[in-house]
DNA sequence: GGCGATTGGGTACCATGTACGCAAACAAGG
DNA sequence: CCTTGTTTGCGTACATGGTACCCAATCGCC
């Protein structure tokens, strides 16, 4: 694809991923786009119409582009969301992070990351894996494991830190696919309601549900605001990483020790 | 699409959703296929080269019959993947679920639905939504809140759970992110992890990662087995429901139930 | 200034979901 | 039994999406 500086030519499988294949060799004419450009061009239309509005053609027509100059720039479909999820990742707000407070550093990674999710709900869909992880998602993954870096051993920190992450990634989860639904209808939430009403009629009146009428009926949690439901959780979940903090201060033993792979 | 009793005709928007879409109307001439077929073969091709191998011509072509006759039996693709979802769900095994001792109840529960994810990769990438809840899911709602349905109030028992499927989920789909970039590279993992050596060599050497270095360094964890990780991961969080039920069964609910094994 | 790599982008190919139409199959009324 | 209305299986066809390939225009370096 490129030319090195020897001459030979580097192939497309010599690079591990994105992030070691650079950006843009120093030879020919002045490229007219950028990785930036296209990037932010993608988000832009996933944002606004979902990840599979978000086309080759769609994303060159949007920076007035012919489709095939984007594979210029990447090298296919499937690196540029690689791209988009890291260049997310860097609007979560970390800086001054590891503050001595662990518990305001997590709630406000918690409320930040949250909201970053519900403004590009998209990266519900993209599945991350380690070699993928560009600057901005290591960064992040820096500061937040710093926070708690002091207090335990970094086994057990990657364990609370997991614990976390999946809470928020599934509330979050929750709220995005019903997002999703009213937008798919094209219903109100009211009226999307109405809509499937003849169902959980039919499943209340068939009686086999017992449990599922209780909420139906009863449960109040759904009509609390998403926001209230979310930092009610997420301090549960705090509590139960302070108590954590708690028992590995008087044990220092970090988990697994016993335990042969 | 069918005609009722009275004749009319009954379009597909009728419908709010595939579950009240009946199977098969009585006329005409005996279907050669069934949706539980097409789901099955549907299933056992995602399974094994992922679920975007499973296109409408490909599950034809495994039941031996013609592409355009799956929408005979399914109004759409999606509709198709709701299927799929479902009849995963019904794999899960929860009999007998309020057996009396929650903790082991929630334990079972935690090792089937990961087994069951870990089987079908797939469902990472399909989002539910209520409106969607097929018979499997439903009684699976109804068997695992009832788990705490005499412990708790309702809408607490909905956060708990909330809680323990964002963990058991979120883990898994850690699990399956690292599996399918396996499979993609067509590597074993040693291979693999020789292979992006490169990149996590210049980022440690760049020292600008402190805390992913220690993680690349120190950290035991990833090489504990990942049946191991899990399980001492869900004891935390059942901990902390432990802790949660605890805590209301001080205040609000009469006592009279007993606490964790 | 010329060489050779690189850029923009048009054309084209293949795969996919699915609308449409038609002939064969079959239940119910005569 | 035959007619009739409806459904089934399925071939054809189209729109859309990723992307391989090609070519002329461009520009850094000798």
């Amino acid at each position: 694809m490129y030319a090195n500086k020897g001459g030979e030519a580097v192939t497309d499988a010599e690079y591990v991923n994105i992030w070691m294949r650079p950006e843009r060799p120093a030879y020919g004419p002045k490229p007219t786009y950028s990785r930036a450009q296209i990037t932010e061009a993608a988000i832009r239309i996933a944002d606004a119409e979902g990840l599979e509005a978000a086309t080759m053609r769609r994303i060159a027509a949007e920076i007035g582009a012919g489709a095939m100059s984007l594979y210029r720039y990447v090298p296919s479909r499937d690196n540029l969301v690689e791209l988009m999820a890291d260049r997310v990742m860097g609007e979560i707000d970390v800086t001054g992070m590891p503050s001595g407070d662990w518990r305001a550093d997590l709630t406000r990674y918690a409320d930040e990351l949250r909201a970053m999710w519900l403004r590009h709900p998209w990266i519900a869909t993209v599945q991350r894996s380690l070699p993928s992880f560009g600057p901005n998602q290591l960064l992040l993954i820096e500061r937040l494991m710093g926070v708690l870096d002091a207090f335990v051993p970094i086994d057990e920190n990657l364990g609370l830190m997991a614990m976390l992450n999946s809470y928020i990634e599934g509330t979050v989860r929750e709220e995005i696919s019903s997002a999703k639904e009213f937008r798919r209808s094209g219903l109100s939430e009211s009226e999307w309601m109405a809509r499937s009403y003849p169902y959980v009629d039919r499943l209340v009146k068939s009686g086999e549900y017992p449990i599922f009428t209780k909420i139906v009926m009863e449960a109040r949690q759904p009509h609390l605001s998403r926001d209230d439901q979310f930092r009610y959780g997420l301090q549960r979940v705090l509590d139960c990483i302070a108590a954590a903090l708690q028992s590995t201060a008087e044990s220092p033993t970090p988990p697994g020790c016993d335990e042969p792979a």
